[in-house]
RNA sequence: GUCCCCUUCGUCUAGAGGCCUAGGACACCGGGUUUUCAUCCCGGCGACAGGGGUUCGACUCCCCUAGGGGACGCCA
């Protein structure tokens, strides 16, 4: 048999730290036992999938050195590779289940569906589908169907018993039927969801390993499920620890840097990051703490693999990176320093910035200082302001922090909107409003043009500093936060113009 | 709330019944080298969540409790 492990990430925004680490222990996995390891693209949710984000992700799997054997980008014989381009198939294979009386056409609007699972809580009970369209005859409901009636298709489950599987990591594992929903396989506009692709794709691709995060132990029973109504045989399932916060909630980009597009940011080498992931979670058998993928490839036991949620820490990666910029030759740390900084598309969108505002080379450097360098460490003084208290900065810094939180895509004018929104909302002049954030973000009250900084930096490394500031002037409090949270709602989904 | 997973220094981890007086690394503290700083070297601080079993012997096996996390979507 050979092995065949896939890392499948959902193009939904920027590339995920966690896709790599994931992806890392598949190709690494698979790399040992002389196997293949594919990339696919999972990306049925057509709402939030954007090609964009499929292109960042690549790149930046890229840039940190892993690559695949069959993907999007390179092709192979069992694609395509994009779920988004396989409907048809999944199409084909829900026909397969309904004609065996697996699953079944559901009319139910989601309207309907929230009052049963409002009830259903209120109640004390598991949320829940009840079953309201899966006593329709069939062929009634298939003629309703194709007559064009909007419609989903869900998986039966049993209504008791357990289901009971294997996890290579954590032995047996029992659910009971009774905790999985009837899951709906194919969505209303004819795409599969997550678990119906998934189970298709993984058999057709010839997929013999399953290396994912833990989150998905919960669902495995529905894949088992379909595994036995299709009649395939199950691959192996190896749940992998979840990165987590310094507080140990599952890594989020809420609290932590989580894009990679920051790590590269920031200066790290992709070896130093590589070398940091392969240590969560998994050690080499003899006490080699510095270690490259090809080492990793060569000593690889998927059993060497601990079960503790390691928290992603960055101060023991900055020791790792710096273990990995001394061992440079001076040629080659010439060369980093250049294609981090200075290469030409970042010299290209720093230019327009600087130029006009330069009389004298030696004038450039001090206004770029804390677009290429850690921004000053602040004090709470710097936020002194004719118009604004101490506590408004607060706010200002915390409603554009969770306004970040949310955007999904990091544009210069998307961000200025953003920002102009809550001003406005807030009722501040935009000058004075802008004032905390351009000492959170430069470290001054006058620097380059903030939108286009925030943009140059990135989103992770803006919300750092804006969290950075945030704790200067003294935090937030649980209780001011929930305050906070609902004024903020309150002044997010006042439509414009209604007051 | 229901179900599932997890539990060794602050953090990442070694440890698969006696090799454990629990080892290493980061961080932290102290000292040395260095014109400063950093690097580097030396030293220190520091953990088996708790309680029951099993065993001649438990960090290691079993059970309970506690704590942490995850899942409960026409998101993945």
């Amino acid at each position: 048999m050979i092995v065949r492990t896939r890392a499948a990430p959902s193009p939904t925004g920027d590339p995920h730290i966690g896709t790599a680490y994931v992806a890392l222990l598949n190709q690494v996995f698979a790399r040992r036992h002389g196997g293949q390891f594919i990339l696919r693209i999972e990306d049925t949710d057509v709402v939030r999938s954007t090609r964009a984000s499929e292109r960042m992700i690549i790149d930046a799997l890229g840039w940190l050195g892993l690559d695949w054997d069959e993907g999007p980008d390179v092709g192979g014989a069992h694609g395509p590779y994009r779920q988004s381009e396989r409907k048809d198939i999944y199409q084909a294979h829900a026909r397969v289940l309904l004609d065996a009386g697996h699953a079944f056409y559901c009319f139910c609007s989601p309207e309907r569906l929230d009052a049963v699972r409002a009830e259903q809580t209120a109640r004390g009970e598991n949320p829940r589908y009840d079953g309201h369209c899966r006593a329709l005859d069939p062929d009634v409901a298939r003629r309703r169907a194709s007559g064009g009636e909007a419609h989903v298709i869900r998986m039966k489950v049993p209504a008791e018993g357990v289901c009971a599987f294997h996890d290579h990591l954590r032995g047996t594992i029992e659910i009971p039927f009774a905790q999985i929903d009837m899951q709906v396989l194919i969505k209303g506009d004819g795409f599969p969801t997550y678990h119906m692709a998934v189970v298709v794709d993984d058999h057709l691709m010839k997929i013999t390993h399953i290396l994912r995060g833990e989150e998905w132990i919960n669902s495995v029973p529905k894949h088992v499920l379909l595994y036995q109504y299709f009649g395939w045989q199950p691959p192996v399932f190896c749940h992998l620890p979840l990165l987590r916060n310094p507080d140990r909630s599952k890594l989020s980009k809420r609290r932590n840097p989580t894009s990679i597009n920051y790590y590269r940011r920031a200066g790290y080498l992709p070896q130093a990051v590589i070398n940091y992931l392969g240590r969560m979670g998994w050690s080499m058998p003899d006490d080699r703490e510095i270690f490259g993928r090809d080492e990793m490839i060569a000593a690889f036991d998927l059993d060497r693999i601990s079960l503790g949620a390691p928290i992603f820490d960055l101060a023991k990666l900055n020791w790792l990176n710096g273990q990995y910029i001394r061992k440079l030759s001076p040629e080659e740390f010439m060369d980093e320093v250049q294609d981090w900084a200075f290469n030409r598309d970042r010299l290209a969108s720093l230019v327009p910035l600087v130029q006009e505002r330069t009389e004298r080379f030696i004038d450039l450097v001090p206004q770029v200082d804390y677009l290429l360098g850690e921004r000053r460490a602040l004090a709470a003084t710097d936020f002194t302001h004719p118009e604004l208290s101490e506590a408004e900065a607060k706010k200002i810094l915390q409603y554009v922090l969770w306004t970040f939180d949310a955007m999904a895509t990091w544009e210069r004018d998307l961000i200025y909107g953003a920002v102009q929104t809550i001003a406005k909302a807030m009722g501040h002049k935009i000058r004075d409003f802008l004032f905390p954030l351009f000492i959170a973000v430069s470290g001054r009250a006058v620097s380059l043009p903030l939108f286009d900084s925030m943009h140059l930096l990135g989103a992770d490394l803006t919300r750092m500093r804006l969290r950075d500031a945030l704790e200067v002037l003294g935090g937030v409090s649980k209780k001011q936060l929930k305050q906070l949270e609902k004024e903020f709602k309150a002044l997010v989904d006042t439509p414009e113009g209604a007051e």
